[in-house]
DNA sequence: CACTATTAGTATCGAGTCGAAACTATTGCA
DNA sequence: TGCAATAGTTTCGACTCGATACTAATAGTG
């Protein structure tokens, strides 16, 4: 159906566009993307195996960008004391900067009425359920829209793993989390 | 705004899963856009600098590409004789074999109904035209919808270039349509 | 009509992406 | 204790990609 293909083309020219604009500077698109997900990840999910699955690539791949972003400053590395194989990323207030510049997509996206914005994102965000359901990928949703979120005297608190959380985690991407 | 975040944080995980899943075979995401495009140009635009401006990348990296796309035998060269500086691609049999399989995006774009996915559409192109504008970047709209386009005794016609049109032309890529 | 500017396409370079596959170190489990 | 699973890394080869410098053909101007 040559309905289906437009639709599928218009999301990669979209994708497309703003990696093309994801240029500047020293970093390229994917830096970029890894970049953009460890900003809004939680203290939990800022591992290379985290990053492989929220990007689609396998963790070979994964580890070679971290190491030119470490390079580059943007961020650091820091292994886990209770568990020696893993590593976690940091990053670093270049980092910070860096991930906060806006994309064209972005402004695009801001002249869309509130209404429509809700009725795009709620369909995207059908399509990649679907998808990943199929893939049995993660979802990657925030903390806050977790079955095992809970909001407690003392403040948040994650059910999972069991361990209280600060004010802001809630509002960052969790690898475990699970639509309630 | 963590909600412009969000769309577009969507279109990108869309856009990577459906490139990750177009490794399928001896052809990379890259080569798999090219040859969708080429599969649904016309006659008019399909050359190396009309794949450039739909894709947003460079001549140079464009003609790298089309010369692995015919060292596997996906497409052909053909110099024009009215412009000699001009060459255009064509699919080969193989080349339309490979354009023709399905990705996961477009059986998650099934599922959705007619209308949402008419909703869809129209908020995508919409976002679309506001980037192109920004950018002075082209539709590459269907030759239809142009404002060229006529419908003669004879079949479909092109105001613009002044030429006849096959009766398939008409539902193809154009790199010279404007929207009527 | 000659001269210059523009346009289409190509080659080369260096940095980096990416999957695949082979590998190390750690942890989990029976 | 010993083997399987897991986290991460390394290496390889093919390729993307921008930047830059290049050739050839056409267009536009005086």
């Amino acid at each position: 159906m040559t309905t289906d293909t437009h639709i599928r083309d218009l999301i990669n020219r979209l994708a497309r566009l703003d990696s093309a604009a994801g240029w500047e500077g020293d970093l390229n698109p994917t830096q970029r993307a890894m970049l953009g997900y460890l900003d809004r990840a939680n203290r939990f999910s800022r591992s290379p195996s985290h990053v492989s699955d929220y990007l689609g690539i396998t963790r070979g791949t994964t580890t070679q960008s971290l190491k030119s972003l470490r390079q580059k400053g943007y961020v650091n590395e820091r292994r886990s004391d209770i568990d020696k194989r893993v590593v976690s990323y940091d990053l670093t207030q270049t980092g910070r900067e860096a991930a906060a510049i806006p994309a064209p997509l972005e402004e695009s996206l801001s002249a869309l009425n509130a209404s429509d914005q809700q009725a795009l994102r709620q369909l995207l965000q059908n399509m990649l359920q679907d998808i990943l359901a199929k893939n049995d990928g993660r979802e990657f949703g925030l903390c806050k829209t977790c079955r095992h979120h809970r909001e407690r005297d003392r403040g948040p608190y994650c059910a999972l793993l069991d361990v209280a959380l600060t004010r802001d985690e809630p509002h960052q991407i969790c690898h475990e989390q699970v639509s309630a």
